[in-house]
DNA sequence: CGCACCCCCTGCCGGC
DNA sequence: TGCCGGCAGGGGGTGC
């Protein structure tokens, strides 16, 4: 479910809400998760301080005392969540954390595709094998357009693989390639630098009013005060199959590959 | 070695 | 009403 936009609006929730509180106890209710929580999980974490939250692609870093990181990937449906706790769990509530503030922190993950790990810096870099973050300035034109020279994928795949940009997912690289005029089933290997910089400034422009209305929520998606984000009533094409562009008015298509859906203007978009 | 495919898991929705 | 297939913001492993 959720891209950097509803990744970086937990984020904020979580720093806002738990920066500097202390782990009490680990309630880990179900391990298995996309990789099954290590045997020691629940001790790494209890007595440890949460001293900041970043966001690295998709992943947060709960940044720890002891100078480890706390890594967490919320898959399609992992929900983090702060509030108080009195008993009324819910399934697929999978890991409790009980804070020093007399707050809960509550990860909730219907299909368990989630991840979290604890690990030093190092280890975190290995593990997560991220490219460059799209909306730093280390996201250029050129970095794009050297990317797109040695490929023979799509423009879409090549925006959606975390080795090269981390946090663009399904939604997001529609909707920003719906701004740039791009199809996203064209081949990355035949856009022009023109086509490539609007792409990179778009992904930067769709990102930033993505976070901006806090994330999409679809079905899923809360933010950690368990509020739904709003940027999928701005979607230009997701999820518009068959309703009008807003541009022009010619019907939006969808298109699958692998399994995922790409939606478009076939007239907006070349 | 890049890439297409299938799998992981649960729930919901539409069609028959 | 009930069952079945398709689909869903994720990533990883496999085999060509």
């Amino acid at each position: 479910m959720p891209e950097l936009p509803e990744v970086e609006t937990v984020r904020r929730s979580l720093e806002r809400l738990i920066a500097g509180q202390t782990i009490l106890t680990v309630d880990v209710r179900e391990p298995r998760l996309r990789r099954t929580l290590a045997a020691d999980f629940a001790t790494a974490l209890a007595g440890r301080v949460v001293q900041q939250i970043k966001r690295r692609g998709k992943y947060l870093h709960l940044c720890l005392d002891d100078n480890r990181i706390w890594l967490i990937h919320l898959g399609m449906t992992g929900q983090l969540v702060v509030g108080i706790v009195n008993g009324d769990l819910l399934p697929h509530d999978h890991v409790l954390i009980a804070l020093s503030n007399g707050q809960s922190l509550r990860y909730h993950d219907t299909r368990r595709f989630g991840l979290m790990a604890i690990g030093n810096e190092e280890e975190i870099a290995a593990l997560t094998a991220l490219g460059v973050e799209p909306l730093s300035r280390i996201f250029t034109t050129d970095y794009l357009w050297a990317k797109t020279r040695t490929t023979r994928r799509t423009i879409k795949d090549l925006l959606m693989d975390q080795r090269v940009v981390a946090g663009i997912g399904n939604i997001y690289a529609s909707e920003l390639l719906f701004r740039a005029g791009i199809r996203p089933h064209r081949s990355a290997a035949t856009l022009n630098r023109q086509a490539t910089a609007r792409i990179v400034k778009a992904a930067k422009a769709v990102l930033r009013e993505a976070i901006n209305h806090r994330g999409s929520s679809i079905s899923d998606y809360l933010d950690g005060e368990g509020k739904p984000g709003a940027f999928q009533q701005r979607f230009r094409v997701y999820g518009r199959e068959d309703e009008s562009c807003r541009k022009c008015t010619t019907p939006i298509r969808r298109e699958t590959r692998g399994g995922r859906s790409a939606f478009f203007c076939p007239v907006c978009q070349r």
